[in-house]
DNA sequence: GCCAACGTTGGC
DNA sequence: GCCAACGTTGGC
């Protein structure tokens, strides 16, 4: 049974293009400091799941893609560089704290799915993005939210 | 840059 | 273990 996820990203910092650029379009998902978020990718995701890209922070903010989890299980390194602004002293390479996920680009929308569109849609009104203040740098999407959102996305 | 909503921290 | 203070996130 595929897993549905969408996952934020700053495009200013790392966008689904930099993503698509990527050797093997693929990139470890690093800098994530939210335990809520870490415990998805630590204790659910699995290689297949797919995954929306999402751009926070920024002029046009919303879905702009598609990627799947290539690779679970890994160990964020950016937590053990003192120049990091991930660094984290309290984790050490033993006990890592923070796991990440590797994700893969499936493929970019031509037009991104704004979150304004987003809100409009009835169906949707229930999704993380809208409730809790849209705060979660990774939330789960349930299969119908997903089907919804492709269409949204691919009719735009 | 503002501000509301969360999350984390630390004193008790 | 409570909760106030503080920091961060993120849309606008």
């Amino acid at each position: 049974m595929t897993q549905y996820w969408l996952f934020k990203t700053e495009p200013d910092a790392f966008s689904i293009d930099d993503l698509a650029a990527c050797p093997n379009k693929r990139e470890g998902w690093d800098g994530i400091r939210n335990y809520q978020a870490r415990n998805f990718m630590r204790d659910q995701m699995l290689v297949g799941d797919k995954a929306f890209i999402y751009h926070s922070s920024c002029k046009d903010v919303g879905i702009v893609g598609l990627a799947k989890v290539s690779q679970t299980g890994l160990v964020d390194p950016l937590q053990f560089e003192p120049e990091s602004k991930y660094f984290d002293p309290k984790s050490s390479p033993d006990n890592p704290r923070w796991v990440m996920v590797e994700l893969e680009h499936v493929e970019t929308f031509n037009n991104i799915l704004s979150l304004k569109t987003i809100k409009n849609m009835p169906s949707i009104s229930e999704i993380g993005l809208v409730k809790k203040g849209g705060r979660l740098s990774i939330m789960p999407v349930s299969e119908n939210e997903f089907q919804l959102l492709l269409s949204a996305a691919k009719q735009s």
